[in-house]
RNA sequence: GGGCCCUUCGUCUAUCGGUUAGGACGCCUGGUUUUCAACCAGGAAAGAGGGGUUCGACUCCCCUAGGGCCUGCCA
């Protein structure tokens, strides 16, 4: 049977690299095992979840490849999972309690307070009919609980190992709200359920939640999936991913010019055992894929190893794949131009620069104004190819008596006005006679 | 406070009791018949600290220090 995973989303932000990666592990699991993967949308908050939101969760993940075979919305199955929780409450699994939020901080706080663990004292369960009925009338509404069964839980984790969570050391669940909205944990599993989701990969925030909904798959009759939980993103100090780095956002990176497949790659080679390099295509990482190369310790997402990555990638780029995008930028200037500044890329929109360069205007920087006259004596005439830069400089080291970096450097500086670029060899005949004049002799061009 | 996980070159990591402790990025050097970048090749570079167990420990156990996650009527 071919394997079915989700990534579930909340629709009350735009999704940054935190999501993005949680999001590619599943991809890359279902890709190299030829499954499938669901979009759920878990937009059971009415209240913070938008459609603007929805879209741009959809829009980035087209955005970046990553296709999903189905598509649902939670807030469109609320019918499934008051069936659910009926359920649940019929065979006293989930039973109403009326602390107010006020009430349960305290009791938290005092049992923090005094050395005990914060854990929910079921005071709700020792109510009876007359006490309901009295909080009832009081104007008290419940919100339902989940009753756990204090046994260990234990699952072999695709990443970690053997695990066991003792449920007798948590607080019972809550399912449903004062408001009578669920929270995430029931709909998720009557989703999994459902949809025959067959592996649950998510970061490792959610192993003790795995203890408790493994308790909810087998309250509720379901297959319980087998879970794979990876560690987190840690900045690149080592230190918890700093506000601005962690909420970066799909829409960010792109509009800085980073790549899909470089926001890919990184995300899916940190924290493993494998190089932090560039691949070309989600199918190619995806058979790279294993979850026993991924370590247990906090990946570190490092900006700058992202730009590294972008870069590599964009060297590797033949022209043809990039002609369309070149034009966007209306810097399509043939396969020459491309193949002469690719690797001087770092993000793409950095190729509008070299345009710049070779078409002009830019101030040229004349150190020597007589060494760069003498150049401008020996320019050669007619049409330029790639023989045209060794022959002028040939010439300008005959007449000048200049070599090495002493020849070379005056003359990438005053041509490009920059001291470092591309191959001249290359560039020289994108440029072209009458703006290497003008350069060589001081002039903008 | 409690629970879970982690700590190897500058960085990300491999090693699952016996290795010249391997790779990648960065760095250094050289090459690309003369510049920078790019590219290619070579090189330097590591086991948090302290106790055990063992013929032998990076590897197993304990303590200390440091870090991540959970402990929500968030997901």
């Amino acid at each position: 049977m071919s394997i079915r995973l989700r990534f579930a989303p909340s629709p009350t932000g735009r999704i940054h690299v935190g999501n993005v990666r949680t999001a590619l592990m599943n991809w890359l699991f279902a890709v190299r095992e030829g499954g499938q993967v669901l979009l759920r949308i878990d937009d059971t908050d009415i209240a913070r979840s938008t459609k603007e939101f929805e879209q741009s969760i959809v829009d980035d993940l087209a955005w970046l490849g990553l296709p999903w075979s189905e598509r649902a919305n939670q807030s469109h199955r609320f019918d499934v999972y008051d069936r659910a929780a009926d359920k649940l409450k019929a065979a006293g699994l989930v039973y109403p309690c009326y602390e107010t939020e006020d009430e349960l901080d305290r009791k938290r706080k005092i049992a923090q307070a005094t050395n005990k663990p914060p854990i929910y004292d079921r005071a709700a369960l020792k109510l009876t009919d007359a006490d309901r009925a009295k909080l009832e009338a009081e104007g008290r509404r419940a919100h339902w609980r989940f009753k756990l069964s204090g046994a260990r839980k234990d699952w072999v984790d695709l990443v970690r190992g053997p695990q066991s969570i003792d449920t007798g050391s948590l607080s019972d669940p809550v399912l449903i709200r004062e408001d009578g909205a669920f929270l995430y944990t029931l709909p998720s599993v009557v989703d999994d359920i459902d949809f025959k989701i067959t592996h649950i990969v998510r970061g490792e925030d959610h192993v003790t939640n795995s203890g408790v909904q493994i308790e909810i798959f087998e309250a509720l009759g379901g297959d319980v999936p087998a879970f794979g939980h990876f560690p987190l993103l840690v900045g690149a100090d080592g230190n918890a991913l700093s506000k601005r780095i962690g909420s970066l956002g799909v829409g960010e990176l792109a509009a800085e010019g980073y790549e899909p497949m470089t926001i890919l790659s990184h995300l899916a080679k940190i924290g493993t055992s494998d190089p932090v390099e560039a691949r070309t295509s989600l199918e190619q990482l995806a058979s790279e894929f294993a979850f026993e190369k991924i370590g247990r310790a906090p990946a570190r997402f490092d900006p700058e190893e992202l730009k590294r990555v972008n870069a590599a990638l964009l060297h590797q780029y033949e022209y043809s794949a990039v002609k369309d995008r070149l034009a966007k930028l209306d810097a399509d200037k043939g396969e020459a131009f491309w193949n002469a500044v690719r690797a001087n890329l770092v993000l793409f929109p950095d190729v509008k620069a070299w345009v710049q360069i070779v078409e002009g205007p830019i101030a040229p920087v004349v150190t020597d104004a007589a060494f760069a006259q003498a150049a401008a004596e020996v320019l050669p005439s007619g049409a330029y190819d790639a023989t045209t830069w060794p022959a002028f400089t040939n010439a300008v080291k005959e007449k000048t008596g200049a070599k090495g970096k002493a020849l070379f450097m005056p003359l990438r500086q005053a041509l490009t006005g920059m001291d470092h670029g591309p191959e001249m060899a290359a560039l020289f005949p994108l440029i072209g006679e009458e703006r290497a004049r003008k350069r060589l002799l001081g002039q903008s061009a």
